[in-house]
DNA sequence: AGTTTTTACTAATTATATTAGTTATATGAT
DNA sequence: ATCATATAACTAATATAATTAGTAAAAACT
């Protein structure tokens, strides 16, 4: 009965283990469909049976919300990696949308866990809820900070809401039309610029001709 | 060997069968999710084994591009019955947004399957991607009526696109923070407004003040 | 009354998620 | 080197699902 720690040689492995079956699981996701995961395919391309993956996850469940936390984890990763680059209010718009999708583009499997509803029987833990309010709310405390540039009557709220919608809109209508075209081009992709000019005039910079 | 056509009476009770299990199909999705659907489910709410509904759909997959087609049909009754008050250009647009968000919140297993992707097994069929079609390329047409009037660059396609975009994005975002608020309230129902008045802001209309 | 069609059924096949119980092995202590 | 334990794999079993095949009862037409 003593508790023996576990080794870290032991631990390095499991935890190669667990991300070895998160990368599958990505791979399955992303070919056959978020909700088509099964712990059989699983497990298959682990060259395992199903119940083994039982030592590494409690189920299905918790799969899926591991990667709806790496998910939001990377979706923050790939905006702030962008936003470095940024100068201005404007910069911020554009990234902000071109952003949302890139990362559609570039993690399908991870976009649609995060931002739609594939899977009905998923349902965020508590917990992995919390990480991605904690992001969003990043983003309205970065908005707050540029609103007193604008001249606008909206809250900082109402901007970043807005942003979000228009970001997912074009998103998913160009994922489910144009999936194969990359961010900028398409019939969705190239309305980036179009609804950037609609929002920068109706979001002018105090001071600025527009 | 002779073909007895079948009898009036029971192209009726077929008919209404077959009415009957789509409507508990619908009724299902809504409670459980669109992917959610069951055979066995089905058959238990329609007191019959699941076999049996195989004299009615060849499979799951039928029922599925049977509501699909229904979704869009009725989505396209219900834009028309709202555009007849429409006696302007800003008010289309405001009846295409708020259209298809109460659309969603009216019919919200018929929006899903529809507009979002819920079930990765199925791809709606060639019959049924038609009738989809048809129903946006209406949209195109009526855009491109009002086109001339409007001072704006952008072609009658960017215009229609622009529009489905952002009335999805704001639905989507609706539905999936805050489903039971009816449309015009919420975080971002209430951004229905503000968007509208963005759009027209750089869509003025000919000859008026804006 | 007899034939055909319709409609429901049961039984069987295949695949899935998950649990329980078992066994082999790597690790650490003696 | 040996023993105890923790780990990680396995097999077997349960329950549910979609679908197919084959069958039996009833309805409807001739």
């Amino acid at each position: 009965m003593k508790n023996q720690p576990t080794s870290p040689r032991r631990q390095r492995n499991r935890e190669a283990t667990i991300q070895n079956i998160l990368n599958t699981a990505r791979t399955i996701m992303r070919e056959e469909g978020v909700a088509a995961l099964s712990m059989q395919e699983l497990a298959r391309r682990m060259d395992m049976r199903a119940p083994s993956l039982y030592n590494y996850f409690s189920g299905k469940a918790e799969i899926y919300d591991t990667l709806f936390r790496v998910g939001f984890t990377r979706y923050d990763e790939h905006i702030k990696g962008l936003m470095k680059a940024s100068t201005s209010w404007h910069d911020e718009l554009r990234i902000n949308i071109e952003g949302y999708m890139s990362f559609a583009l570039e993690n399908p499997e991870l976009y649609q866990l995060c931002f739609e509803h594939p899977v009905p029987s998923f349902v965020p833990s508590q917990e992995s809820l919390q990480v991605s309010f904690g992001i969003l709310n990043r983003s309205y405390q970065r908005a707050e900070r540029f609103k007193k540039e604008l001249g606008t009557k909206l809250t900082g709220q109402q901007i970043v809401d807005t942003i979000i919608a228009i970001s997912h809109g074009l998103t998913a209508m160009h994922i489910s039309n144009e999936p194969h075209l990359p961010v900028g081009q398409g019939r969705f992709g190239s309305l980036i610029p179009v609804v950037l000019s609609i929002l920068e005039k109706s979001m002018p910079i105090k001071g600025e001709n527009n």
